[in-house]
DNA sequence: AACTATTTATAACC
DNA sequence: TGGTTATAAATAGTT
């Protein structure tokens, strides 16, 4: 919006994001408030950083908003905005059950199940979030690949220098044998060559491993092709 | 703010609360929303106009948000007091939490988030799922949108049907009256066209009001054109 | 609903 | 985190 406008996408860096959400967040909450005010609108705001914190407005009281809420879009069975007696452990309990169901149900249906009951809106909603994430998978696949590639190539060139010096061991030991040296050249040279050729030398293959890195290559063996 | 900066109080001319109210709302979802994404918040925003007329927005899902705002609340003021007697019900808990504490991530990480330990073969996984969750929630968007089509044609054709009825009889009672009739029929071949270009018309908005849904040319005001 | 003069919000910088 | 500044965005009043 400023200096130079930003797109709206999610703020990679950790500390630039939480600067941007601590002043937008006070936006926020502002023009909520005034919003409540000068319209006489009932209102409430609830923000979960992504860290967790929890802020929250309510023009008058967030469980009665709540309530209303919930009269409002539910003809279901399901309610409770529990200020009231109930055992805390019971009570823990029960929504306990209500998020984990929550959770679960969000689940299935990013994984696009039980999307019947859902508007366009919510569909909308539900593709956005699935796009945003799978972009998010790809990035940090990608970037892993590129991890392994880059550690291959140290690898490979730490291992290329060593041969070096070890040929010229070789050579100094018996400078006689000079078809010895000429073969081994031949396999430094290649060895050489491959950390540049890494990119296009991936190929398919999903089963994978869980070696302890000691030989970066097998880590490479991994899907690639199938990249779009 | 503008022209003439506005005293944040109750605006008393029920018109001009209106249209502001309008005007503000929009402002206030859109930077809920903004806040959500750049800031990878979840943020859910309830108003109730001062007619009682309900707009929300939920960065995830409100249901979510609501429960997850009551444990935080409840958690404020009180301790877990019982941590000795490992009945039944204590395990029951654990064992709640654990699974909720399971679904969250894996929530968590359908959205993009907290991928750093994950394995490239697991990151392929969530690929995989992600596109067919996509895929499927695509597939079931259009569906609906195909199905508010043919609802809309069905009306079209209905309300055309008529017309041509209508029209018979008014030529009927008055058989002179030629211009009358051939304007009518113009009317009635542009509402014949108008259920094909439906998906060009949808608009943007992210709130939206439970109608009943009497009139399908009213769900189909959708966001759509601000997509990016 | 569109316009536009202003006020606000805020991105980048410190 | 808090302040400054240039600029984008929001919006009050008008049409």
């Amino acid at each position: 919006m400023v200096r130079e406008r930003r797109e709206i996408k999610r703020i990679e860096s950790a500390a630039a994001r939480q600067v941007t959400f601590s002043k937008r967040r006070r936006g926020l909450f502002k023009k909520a408030e005034e919003l409540s005010v000068l319209c006489d609108a009932d209102v409430a705001l609830i923000v979960f950083s992504s860290t967790g914190k929890l802020s929250q407005f309510a023009s008058s009281s967030m469980n009665e908003i709540i309530a209303k809420y919930n009269t409002h879009s539910k003809n279901l069975g399901k309610e409770e905005p529990p200020s009231l007696d109930l055992n805390l452990e019971h009570s823990k309990y029960a929504n306990l059950n209500e998020q984990l169901a929550e959770a679960s149900l969000r689940l299935r249906q990013m994984r696009g199940e039980e999307l019947e009951g859902l508007s366009v809106e919510e569909l909308q909603q539900l593709e956005k979030n699935l796009e945003a994430g799978l972009h998010r998978v790809l990035q940090t696949k990608d970037q892993q690949f590129l991890e392994q590639i880059s550690e291959l190539q140290r690898k490979s060139s730490q291992l290329a220098e060593e041969n070096t010096q070890l040929r010229n061991q070789v050579s100094q030991i018996s400078p006689s044998g000079k078809q010895a040296v000429a073969d081994t050249e031949n396999v430094i040279v290649e060895d050489g060559q491959s950390s540049e050729s890494v990119m296009t030398a991936l190929h398919s293959g999903s089963s994978q491993d869980n070696d302890d890195g000691s030989d970066v290559s097998l880590k490479l063996g991994l899907p690639c092709v199938a990249w779009k």
